[in-house]
Parts: structure tokens; sequence; C-alpha cells
DNA sequence: AAAAAAAGTTGAACAAGTTCAACTCCGTAA
DNA sequence: TTACGGAGTTGAACTTGTTCAACTTTTTTT
């Protein structure tokens, strides 16, 4: 059943008995989509989260400067939303792609509340899986400061080596933060 | 009193009874830090949260090749620790430093178990904080990678004067990810 | 008030990363 | 099969930011 990696990403987070289990993924419903189709566009609200069950996403923001700016990848166990839009009911600064055919649970904004409602333990879960996602964030920010574009590189291919395959040098470029020429010179380096 | 400032940010993200916001409240206990004094030093646990009520923190890590890199500045009415070794009773990579004469409402590690547990609405307030903290985050990546350097300087300027004016070029240039130099230079630019 | 230490400035040489243009390679639509 | 568009590669010129060293100014310590 498609609804078991949920409840085994959401174990990881905190303990959970098998009724609240399933009351959680009651409100999460299955959405497909196709390579190269967008689960969000910048300018419309965020009305969803989603989490992963298969396939793979990348989420980026086209700047004034015309260049793309991924934010990150998301595949096979990964949460997915613009949190500013969703929170906020705001148009979205990010577009969602899907890289290749995946599938999404997907709960609504409407329900996510209902959620946070009926179910206490869900405030506790999400406030610990934001805080990991915090840490995240500020390792990255270390991370572009203090190595090269290169060291930046190598790093990412070695702890996503899953999702770096699936990427384009594009891609992979956008979200190191440097041009797709200098990713290929980087490449060829020794 | 020093409480209320810690009760008008709390009432920034959620609802609070003035019994729940004075329960919350017994939790935190004020301490005072001199100038240039430590609130954490890495490799040591972070075993507390704190509130700043008065003065200025700088959280940085010094990196490998001996670097210091700023994650963010803390002043009056923000929060600060390093989430992670908090959260993961792991030795932390920051250090928390004083930027003048300071007074910080500090929760240890066992008093914030306590009160998730015993005030229900702990749990969505810290929720709701996370989720606005990681909305900065991601905003400062895509600053990082869509911008030069002195448009990251006057953004920051712009954005915390208050905080900005209390810096040396040092600790600015730390934070924006160049070096004091090269900040020095920005600034005479027309 | 003097001395020491830390912060800021400047210039020259250098390294990292970008831009643009030309070319190649590959998959897929016609 | 062709041709077409997207992705990767490469080189030359360029821009952004770094490094190091010397110097000045400000702040802190004694």
């Amino acid at each position: 059943m498609t609804y078991n990696l949920l409840i085994e990403n959401i174990k990881k987070h905190i303990d959970l008995s098998s009724s609240e289990a399933d009351s959680i993924c009651e409100f999460f419903k299955l959405k497909t989509i196709k390579k190269k189709e967008f689960l969000l566009t910048q300018g419309t609200i965020c009305k969803f989260e989603g989490f992963v069950v298969k396939g793979c996403f990348r989420t980026f923001t086209i700047d004034k400067k015309g260049n793309e700016n991924t934010l990150y990848f998301a595949a096979k166990d990964w949460w997915l939303m613009d949190i500013d839009s969703f929170m906020n009911h705001k148009p979205s600064d990010l577009n969602i792609q899907a890289l290749e055919d995946s599938e999404v649970l997907i709960i609504s904004q409407k329900d996510k509340e209902t959620l946070y409602a009926k179910i206490p333990s869900a405030e506790k879960l999400f406030r610990i899986m934001f805080q990991k996602s915090i840490v995240a964030w500020q390792r990255r920010i270390i991370r572009n400061h203090s190595l090269t574009a290169k060291e930046r590189y190598n790093h990412f291919v070695e702890k996503y080596p899953k999702i770096a395959s699936k990427l384009t040098d594009r891609q992979a470029s956008s979200y190191l933060g440097i041009t797709h020429e200098f990713l290929s010179k980087i490449k060829k380096q020794p």
C-alpha cells in the first residue's frame, strides 16, 4: 500500500499508534503527475502540502535577471510545498516541476488545519519536522559561504547520489548557485 | 516587566490567554551577559533556548580554513539557540557571543520538554515560529545565489538597520559571505 | 596618557566564477 | 531518415571577489 511510506516517514519523527497513523493518512490523497508537468507555478497560491511516494521534483524560482534558482529537489520520501505561500495564502515565488513521472500524497490547506485540530500529535510531528528542516537550511548557508563550487558539487553528489543521478547538469548547477558552463569545467578538473 | 516583550512576541504567532502566557513565562529565567562573553561555544552542547530582551548577539562558526562564518544576529525580540545541538544533544558547531551587554530569557532543555507536555499550545507556537524561520532561511539562500555582494549588503542594511548599525564591518562581512576588505571596497562604490 | 590591539582602507596580483559564442552530441518528433 | 531542439563542452575575454601586505584610524587596556 502506498500509504506505508508516509507512515514510515512519520514514525521517523514521532511515536505513533496505528489508529493515529490511519487517521492522518485519511487526509492525504494520491496525485499522479507526468514528467515536466507543474505541481505549482510562480504567482499562484500553494494550496497543498505534498509527500513524494514516487518520482522526483524540482522546486525553483526565476529571478529578475531571468536565472533559474533551485531551492531543493524532492525525491521519494521527501516533503514538498511552498511553505510561505501555503501558510500566508499568498502568491508563490516558486515553481514545483516533476522531473519524471511521479506520485505525491497531497493534503489541502483546509485539511491540514483540520489535521492539526483533530490529531494533537500532528502539531508535534510538524514542529519536529520543521526543526530538522531548519538545521538543513542553516548547514546549506554555511556550506555556500565556506566551500568552493567544486567542494559544494562533491558534497551534493556524495550526500544525494540518487537525486544527483536523475539531474541534468543545468538543474544541478542551478541548485549549487553556479552556471552550467562552470559546472562543466569543474567536472573535468582532477 | 521584562516578560512583557516575550508575551508580545508570542502573541504575534498565536492567540494566548493571559494564564497560558504566565505559565509559559514561568519556565524562562533572566540571564545577564556582558559584551564579548559567550552564551555558547563550539564543541559544547546547547542546553538552552533563549529570547533576547536587551542587547545583541552574533551566532557564528569557524570553518576548517579558519574563517568566521556568521549564521545570524539576534537583537531584542529575537530567538536564539543552536537548534541542532539542542534537539539532538550533540556538540554544537556554533558560537553565540554577546556584541554588547545583553539580557536573555533562557529556558532549559528539560523545561522545554515540560513546556511542550504541559501547555498544549506551545507545540503550535513553536511549529509556527519554525515555519516562519524556514521561509527566512529559504529566502536567504535565494538571495545568496541571485544577488551580488553589493546587493546583499544593501538589502541587509535596509532590512536590519538597527542590527547593521551595531556591527563592525568584519562582522557584517562574515554574515554576507565576503571578506572584510571587499566589503570596504563595496561601501566606497557609488 | 601611552601602548597595544583591533578595525578599517587601499593597491596590486591573483583566483574563482561568468558571459558569450561556437561547436558537439544526443534523443525524439516529423 | 532527417532535422530539430535541448543538453553538454570548450575557449577567450571579462567581472567579481580574494589574498596579502602596508598603512591609518579607532577602540581598548594598562
